[in-house]
DNA sequence: CTGGTGGATTTGAACGTTAAAACGGGTGGC
DNA sequence: GCCACCCGTTTTAACGTTCAAATCCACCAG
């Protein structure tokens, strides 16, 4: 492993501009850049990153708290997730570290030792629940973090975030199912707990609205859980009690192949006698017959925000973003 | 922040005694220990991982490059892997560090960056494919790694590993299936380049053979690919070569779901008309109905494994482990 | 009383890098 | 001809830790 100070030697010149010939190359005469240039390559010389980040404390690693799932609930787009950030964080030469800690307060702990520790400079937080008790935490700490998800039911947001508009992307089903011909639109939602469920219901429940489809509160069922056992029963629930029901906007694939799975029983065609929308794009909305149309967040938009907003030293524009979700069309809400 | 010279001026030692009394407590008189340790306490000191790494040249740190799926395929055990991976990694005081890089020997730049720069100390490797040329670049170049799956088609493996019996499973989950009253049992598996694929594949076949079952190649089907349509047309080929089939193990829970789907259309009642099996016991074995049997992996004990063979320097004990899954029952299996 | 022994603690140096200040040699103004 | 200035480069010092060697001190044998 070459170091600084052997490349120095080989190019005949002292340490410091070796450094400046990769930190701020602007700073040499062009022939000693290139003679340092090409005793850097000739060494094979890679600057040590500890080294530096104990000069500069500054470690370029970025904190993310990989989600234990209790009851083998399913977070399908993690790794799209993950891999989007990762990306993300690479392009402005960062990385990112995985840790687990205990949900809630109880965690705080461990994201303060990490970075007191120096480990990482900052936090992805994500899984934001209504009330999070994380953000503020580490807002009083001073502990640099963004989050993907706003805190629901807080009247000032605790901290920069990135999020989807649910909202808008469930209105934008609605529409392209109006648009296609659908009258009569039911939606799948989760428990009342959640701020993202309520969220993307006031969507459907607005633009249905607007476009003079019914919206009432029988339209909408609260499944239990985010099984297809639930989407299943919830749809059966929503058809035995209006079998006009044309269209079903489900909150999460899951709830949606538990619809499809219920249409299929009663003998009814997906995407002909009623069509399904799901929410998330997971893998299993192309794997399925007919494959599911769903809506998609912009993984790779949402990431590189995050990692935007954790990376600007002093942000001079917004620190929160709301992204808009895409409608991706397949079989299950086919024309007709 | 604190640091070691502050706390040693606290407790009116030197730097070198508090520097002990954390790394070998032994060294100190009681007293001494006391008196330090109350004053780390008392100034909240935690030592700082990049001095630290950069006296000991050990970050504690283990790369994990994050798959990226291609053609939207599915890797639904991913998170419970890197939470167990966390979590092992995180009882021996490391932790994980996530990156990306091309697949095959095109990424192996990326890897050897990452080590030469010191950002990690060693790798683990998954999704190990047939032939797969990262084990020997990363031997030849002395880097630490340690595979999660074996390298098939390879005489010798070229480096640590740890993997699961394959074979093993779907042998125990032919017996269950056997001891079940089943007795004439098909295989759903991929395409014959995937060696993991003919492993398991084996295991049915072996057990079978045993058990005095047919085992002919008529009664394992390939799939093209690891989708729930693939998984119904295959079961459909199969049904329909062999009415008298009674049971499925299938080699993914993607292709399991998809013979759910098929025996569904069939008005054939899964689990009890013909049992089926899946393998990884992913989130959606137990989310669909009936719940799917499935060969589970033990995420926990492998992540401890690969964790346990990269962090011991000289490897006294065999570097190479096979587990055995474990078969979980469920409704698509009922006796009977 | 001397010299040796061994455990507890301190000293000095080093890990590889960068920030900040110092240096040296031209250039140009007056 | 002197000074101020700028540019490219070097020197010095520090970041916070640990290793290796040195020192100190109490104790004991001879």
């Amino acid at each position: 492993m070459a170091t600084l100070k052997q490349v120095a030697a080989h190019a005949e010149v002292s340490v410091q501009t070796v450094s400046n010939a990769l930190n701020a190359p602007h700073r040499l005469r062009p022939d000693t850049l290139q003679r340092v240039t090409r005793s850097i390559e000739l060494l094979n010389y890679r600057p040590n990153r500890n080294a530096r980040s104990l000069r500069t404390s500054a470690v370029e690693l970025i904190g993310y708290c990989v989600p234990s799932w209790p009851h083998g609930q399913v977070h399908l787009v993690m790794d799209q997730f993950l891999h989007a950030l990762c990306t993300s964080a690479e392009s402005s030469g960062r990385h990112i570290l995985l840790f687990t800690a205990p949900v809630g307060v109880e965690g705080m702990p461990v994201y303060e030792d990490l970075h007191a520790r120096r480990l990482v400079d900052g936090f992805v937080l994500s899984q934001t629940e209504t009330h999070d008790p994380r953000h503020a935490w580490l807002k009083e700490q001073q502990i640099p973090f963004v989050s993907f998800g706003r805190v629901w039911e807080e009247s000032t947001q605790p901290g920069p975030w990135v999020d989807v508009d649910g909202a808008g992307g469930c209105a934008t089903a609605v529409q392209h199912l109006y648009d296609t011909g659908r009258r009569r639109i039911g939606f799948l939602s989760w428990p009342q707990t959640s701020g993202l469920a309520e969220n993307r219901l006031s969507g459907w429940r607005a633009r249905c609205g607007e476009l003079g489809l019914p919206n009432h509160d029988e339209l909408a069922v609260r499944c239990r859980a985010d099984t297809i056992d639930e989407g299943a029963r919830s749809t059966a629930e929503l058809l035995d009690a209006d079998p006009a029901i044309d269209a079903i906007v489900a909150i999460s694939d899951i709830l949606a192949l538990g619809a499809l799975r219920e249409l299929g029983r009663r003998g009814l065609v997906a995407g002909v006698d009623v069509a399904v929308t799901g929410f998330d794009d997971s893998p299993l909305a192309s794997v399925v017959s007919p494959a599911l149309t769903s809506i998609r967040q912009p993984m790779d938009e949402i990431a590189g925000e995050l990692i935007d907003i954790l990376t600007t030293p002093d942000p001079k524009g917004p620190t929160e973003r709301l992204l808009q979700p895409e409608l991706v069309v397949r079989g299950s809400s086919a024309p007709g």
